[in-house]
DNA sequence: ATAGGCCTTCCAGTCGCTGGAAGGTCAAGC
DNA sequence: GCTTGACCTTCCAGCGACTGGAAGGCCTAT
């Protein structure tokens, strides 16, 4: 199986299949012209890859939850600490961009938004504070 | 004033600052031995560029926003286009966020985190779909 | 004179790709 | 056998928004 396919199969863009044989995180065989050549098995760590990735797991993220993967005398302790991680760090962004939202989201409120100058946005920029 | 005072007085590293005069959202005089000169109008603009900044715009909207800012014609429609579609790239990042969260709760929830290998995390991203 | 704390420029690295150039390979059609 | 076009290869550069560090100049205090 040659990379486009290999794509296609997992959802990865080509480049990215690369990219990610460049960092280590799995390396095909080649055949004899030296094309890549997937197998199950790539196929199989290329989609939890993307999954992963899907997640907003980080790549080092990934290669330790790929090494716990491979790893079949792993402790499940050590995969949840990792998700457990991240679950908190996508709460956090959660968090700042909720606070950003609501900040923004007054300010957009109480703009005129017609051809006059005076604008809110602008002057909560300028001094801080909110809108009013 | 000095990159330091100025750095102090607006929340921005230095680093930050000299990083904003070279992609040119800002040009501060210098004085004779070749120092950033900052007066209270860089100031104002590097208190700005952080407010807007720490709301998320980009760098090319914080460029577009101070120039309308100091555009005393602008029209405040422009401005609040500008933080209407800012404001909708801000609901879109925390939907997907919410998303990863939900699958990610589940998931961590349904691991049992003890030094046994079975894990439903590794299951989910291996076999895609939810735990259990 | 020297110490230290500023300031300057410039280059490289971060993260996770993505685009493009230059060239090799392969299968189909004529 | 030759061309066409779709694939594959490597390598280098760029994105956004900084950040770190090296090498060197300046300024003030002792």
């Amino acid at each position: 199986m040659n990379i486009g396919d290999a794509a296609r199969a997992s959802g990865l863009p080509s480049k990215t299949i690369r990219y990610y044989e460049d960092i280590g995180l799995l390396v095909p065989p080649r055949t004899a012209n030296g094309y890549r050549d997937f197998g199950p098995r790539e196929i199989n760590i290329l989609t939890f890859l993307a999954r992963a990735r899907a997640l907003g797991f980080t790549i080092e993220e990934c290669r330790a939850l790929l090494a716990l993967w491979q790893d079949t005398d792993r402790a499940s302790a050590d995969v949840r600490r990792i998700a457990q991680t991240h679950l908190e760090e996508i709460d956090r962004k959660i968090s700042d961009l909720r606070d950003m939202r609501a900040t923004l989201a007054n300010l957009v409120h109480c703009c005129a938004g017609d051809d006059r100058p005076d604008c809110p946005i602008l002057e909560s920029l300028a001094r801080g504070g909110a809108a009013g």
